[in-house]
DNA sequence: ATTTATATTGTATACGTTTAAATAAGAGTT
DNA sequence: AACTCTTATTTAAACGTATACAATATAAAT
C-alpha cells in the first residue's frame, strides 16, 4: 500500500471523519457512501474510492459501521492519538488559536506560545505559557513538539520557518501572508483568510453569472 | 471569455497578487513568471497559464510590470474595491476575525457582528457593533452586505446559512465544523483549522517516509 | 544598419492525476 | 433462488500541470 494518496483525498477523509462524529452523536450506527457524500456534497463514488485506497471498511449491501469507520479513519489520519503543537507569535491570531476549541477536541495540544515581546514572555495565556522566542529551538526539541504554527507578521515568517526547521519540525501551518521556503521533507500548509475571501469575491462578480 | 476557470487558478492568482504587493513594497517594478513561480513554489509555466486565461499582461523578453499586473489581478479578483462583510457569531472566532488586519488591508470591511446573547447585543467590539441575530436579514439587505462569515457552533450552522440565503447572500465562508446545504448559486468556502492540521498529521506518520 | 544572442512571454501539445460513471460482486431478505 | 441494496473495482472522461516551442522584445556585436 505504497501508492501515492492525493492531498484532496486526505482532506476529504478528515471531513468524513467529522461527519461520522456527528452521526455518532446522533446515535446512528450505520451509514452508506451515499449518506457521507450527501453530507459533504460530493459523489458516493468519490467516497468509496477515497476509502478504497486504504482498505475495505464496509459491507456490501449494508454500508459502513459509523464507529468502526471513524476508528479506521482516525488511524489513517493519525488522530487516534494526541499531537503536541507550538504556536510562534502570541498576537491576535496566535491567541485566537489557543482558544480554538476544535484543536483540543481533535487531540491537538497547544504546548507553547512563543513571542519576542518581553512584556508577554513569562505570562500565561489561557493555561499556555508564553516563552521567549529565542528558546524556541531547545524547547521544541526537548518536549517533542511535532507540529508548529507560524502566526507572526509576514516579514518574520521566513526566519521563523528556518528556526523551526532547525528544531526538527516536519509540519508547519503558516498563517503569515507570505510564502516560505523549507526543505522538501517539511510539509507546509498555508492559511490565509483574506485569500480565501478573495476567491469568494471572484465568484461574486457580475461577469460570472451563469 | 466564458471558459471555466478552476478554483486553484483563482487561488494562485490571489497569491501572485500578494507576491506583487511584496515586490512593490521593495520598489521592484519588473518581474517575470519565473520570479513569481519561485516565490510561490510552482512552475513558471503555471504562472503564465493562469494569467493567459484572462489576457496577456506581460511583454515577451521583458516580463511583467509589477504595478500593472497587480492592478489587473485586483480587477480580476474583484479586490480593487471594498466589500462589506458581516460575521454571524461574536464568540472567539468571530471576534478574532474582526481583529484580523489582513481583511481591512485587502478591502474587506466588517460591517456587523451578529449574536444571540443579550449581554453582547448592543455592545461595540473594536468599532464593530454587535447586533441582534434576529435582525440579520433586514440589516444585511438594507446595508448591501455581500459576504457573510459563519462563526457559530456546528449545530447552528445550517440555520444561520438558511437565514443568510434568505437575506440574499451569495458568498459564505463557514468556520463552523459542519457542512451546510445552500442553493447552487451560493458559493461556500469552508474554513476549519483542525481539518487542516489533520491533513498535516497524516504526512507526519512514519509509514509515509519516502 | 544588420545580424546574432539572450531573455521571456504566450500557446500548443503531451502527460499524469483526479473525478465520475459503469460494472461486478457480496450480503441480506423474501 | 430471485430480488434489492450497497460496496469495491474497473473503465472512461475531465481536468490540471508540466513540457516544448514559436513569437517577440531588447541589447550587443559586427
Amino acid at each position: 500500500m505504497d501508492k501515492k494518496i492525493s492531498e484532496s483525498t486526505i482532506y476529504r477523509l478528515s471531513r468524513y471523519f467529522r461527519s461520522l462524529e456527528h452521526l455518532i452523536e446522533k446515535n446512528i450506527d450505520t451509514t452508506s457512501s451515499d449518506d457521507l457524500a450527501e453530507i459533504d456534497g460530493i459523489t458516493s463514488a468519490q467516497v468509496r474510492k477515497d476509502l478504497s485506497f486504504f482498505g475495505s471498511f464496509g459491507k456490501r449491501g449494508l454500508g459502513y459501521n459509523t464507529h468502526e469507520l471513524k476508528a479506521q479513519l482516525g488511524e489513517i489520519l493519525g488522530i487516534n492519538r494526541t499531537w503536541n503543537v507550538a504556536i510562534i507569535g502570541a498576537g491576535n491570531i496566535g491567541r485566537a488559536l489557543v482558544d480554538y476549541q476544535q484543536f483540543k477536541k481533535q487531540g491537538f495540544i497547544i504546548k507553547y506560545l512563543f513571542d519576542t515581546d518581553p512584556a508577554k514572555v513569562g505570562t500565561i495565556y489561557n493555561d499556555v505559557r508564553i516563552e521567549n522566542y529565542n528558546n524556541t529551538c531547545e524547547l521544541l526539541k526537548d518536549h517533542k513538539i511535532e507540529l508548529a504554527i507560524i502566526a507572526v507578521p509576514a516579514e518574520r515568517a521566513q526566519a521563523v520557518a528556518d528556526k523551526l526547521v532547525d528544531a526538527g519540525i516536519k509540519a508547519i501551518m503558516n498563517f503569515a501572508p507570505r510564502s516560505i521556503k523549507v526543505p522538501g521533507d517539511v510539509k507546509v500548509k498555508y492559511q490565509n483568510m483574506a485569500i480565501e475571501l478573495e476567491s469568494l469575491t471572484y465568484f461574486l462578480q457580475d461577469r460570472h453569472h451563469k
